[in-house]
This record gives C-alpha cells, structure tokens and sequence, in this order.
DNA sequence: AGTTACAAACAGACCGGTTGGTATAGTGGA
DNA sequence: TCCACTATACCAACCGGTCTGTTTGTAACT
C-alpha cells in the first residue's frame, strides 16, 4: 500500500478514536512508521488537510458499507436491524466504533474549523440519504421520510455516544429493537 | 460569587464549547482573570479534577432544568415538545447548545479517563431518569418507560450534534415534531 | 549499457510557542 | 500572627510546522 493510503488509514481510527486534537502528529508518525516530512510530503498544510482527507475517505467507506447493507434487505426496518447489529458486533469485539461514527471530530471541530464542519455535514448528509432513498423505496411520502431519515441519523448517532459512555452496547440493542416503532 | 464557583462556571461553558482537550489552562485562565496558583489552590489535581466538578455542577443544572419544565406538562410528550423547543431557542440565540450537552466531552474522553467517562454516564443517567418517571406517570409499562428513555436520550443527543454540525435547528425541530411518534 | 539529471519521496534536526504542572513569594483580612 | 488566597516565575514536555538534507526511482542522452 503506498504511504498516502496508509497514513489516511491510521490516522482516520486515531482520530475517530481520540478526536482531531486529542492525537499528535507524533503519535501519526509513529503509528504509521514514518517521518514527519514523509507527511508533510503528501499533506503540505498539514494536520487539517489530512484530517479533510481522512474524512473524505471515510465517507466512502461508510456510505459503500450502508449502501451494501441496506441492499441485503427488503424494508428500511430490517435494513436498520441488520446495520444495527454490525455496529453492536464492531463496538463488543473492538471495544470501539471506528467504523460509523465520527462524533468526537464533529463536537470540537464545528465550531473551529468550517471547513471541517462542512465536511461532516456532508458525510451526515450522505448518510441520511441513503435511509430517505430507501424509505421513499418502503412507500412513505417525500416529507414523512425526510423527517424518519433525520430521525435515524440522529438517533443511532446518539445512541453510539451512549454506548461509549457507559461502556455497554445495550443503548444500541434498545434502539435496535424500538426504532421500528419510529419507522410509521 | 467565589473565585472556585467562578472558575467552574465559566470552565464548564469553555469546555462544552470546545471539548476537554480544546481548552487550555491559559485560556480559562484569561477568561476568569485569575491567576493559575489560584487555580491549583481551588483544583489540586489540575485540570481533570476541574472537569469533573464541572460535570458535577452540570449535572445538578441540567436536572434541575429538565425536571422544572417536565413538572409544567402532564404528558412526557408534551413535556420533550417543551423542552426541545428551549434547546432550539438557546441554540438560534447563542449559536452553541451550553445548556445540555456535553458530546465533546463524552466523545473525547469517554476512551482516556475513566473517571471522567463515570460522571459523563451518571448525567446520562440522571436525564434518562426524570424521562423515565415521567413516562411511567403517564402509564407505560417499566420496561417499555425504560426503552423510550433510551431512545429520547440518544436521538436529542444526536439532534444537537447534527444541529452543530449543519449549523441549522432544523433537526432539532424535525425531532420536536416526530418524537411523539415515538412515545407509544 | 552507462552516465547524467532531476524530481518525487522520505528522514530528522530544529523552531517558536504552548501545554499542564510546580514552587515560591506576596497579600489582605480575621 | 496566621492562613486562606492569589500572583508570578519557572519547568520539562509536547505541540504543529519549517527547514535542510539524503535517498531512491526514473527518464534522457551519449
């Protein structure tokens, strides 16, 4: 894998991790074995760009990953339950959620930095349109799916942010087994 | 007011703003106009020990908010509309959302310190309590009052994220208008 | 093939500034 | 006088970023 990818790849679970100023550049560099200008080679303005860049990565990942999910299944209800259900698998055998979730990166950067906000706000944005498609798919109406899909964003987003504090992926499974009841 | 309720005070917006790591010594510092050996006499323990005591005292704020307006409406439904409907005015007013969420904080320390991590669960906890009394005065059953709690807290968690993060209220207003679906 | 030229890629010393934290001295009121 | 409180000087460690190299791959010319 060449040395660009590479430190995408690392940096993007440090940061979702630690945050964006909770991990040092140094910590990257170790990470990833490499030197500081060997980074600043492949990110000439540094930490922020390679953050965007980490981000953009992600929202590929991400939306690729959803997108499969919710391909394999035939409602938005059981699409939600199966996508649920990997996070729960990821945050029991990990101890973490590096996969979906950001929320350390977006609470202390929207306020700093717009470019990064905007960023977020993208990926976010991709997200819930894949719920809205899908629901638009299930039949509900332009509007009533547009407020589900904000809905879900927002809860299973939450949702994580309570497993990670309390340490406990039953959060997760209680909305796995209530959102259903949002789906209406 | 005293030098120690001063720091906490203005501490605890600082670091709802920015998060834990965001913030600087130098930075509350400069904001109370006090100097740090008056700090390390109030906070031996330095800075983590400042952040829990302002968990603590946003703990007592928080709840003695919520239970305030919970105590103006009958139903837990009407209630949340009440409630959601100040975080929306607090955040069009202030830009930020001081009042009642901690994101960064959790997000960004739930996985370094685990006192910290402690006092974020217990104000989940305490939220998530009054949701659940309130559910239970209104007639559901305790496990069902218990999931709804779960799912009220996550999805307003998530709202504020995503309301930081488009820099809109919308969200919020979405979730205002379809959490009732939700309690039933 | 052998030599030269050049740029991409990488390494690491170094910079000013800031971090959280400590130690000591000073101050003002009981 | 005493002591809670505050001010300030200082510290090592670390921060992100810049800098000057050195290595390496490769294309061009003889």
């Amino acid at each position: 894998m060449d040395t660009k990818s590479l430190i995408i790849e690392i940096a993007t679970t440090l940061f979702q991790k630690k945050g964006y100023i909770g991990v040092g550049l140094s910590e990257i560099l170790k990470a990833c074995n490499i030197s500081k200008g060997s980074l600043y080679h492949h990110f000439p303005n540094g930490k922020e760009e390679l953050l965007i860049a980490c981000l953009q990565t992600l929202e590929e990942t991400i939306t690729k990953d959803i997108d499969q999910i919710f391909k394999r299944y035939q409602t938005t209800k059981e699409a939600t339950k199966g996508m649920i259900e990997k996070l729960i698998v990821n945050f029991e055998t990990e101890g973490t959620i590096t996969g979906y979730t950001f929320s350390s990166i977006v609470s202390e950067m929207a306020s700093l930095s717009n470019p990064v906000r905007n960023a977020c706000a993208h990926l976010y944005q991709k997200i819930q349109g894949i719920y809205l498609n899908k629901l638009l798919a299930d039949g509900f109406s332009k509007e009533t799916a547009s407020s589900i899909a904000v809905m879900m964003t927002a809860t299973i987003e939450g949702g994580m942010m309570l497993c990670l504090t309390q340490k406990t992926s039953e959060p997760l499974k209680i909305i796995s087994e209530r959102l259903p009841n949002l789906i209406n």
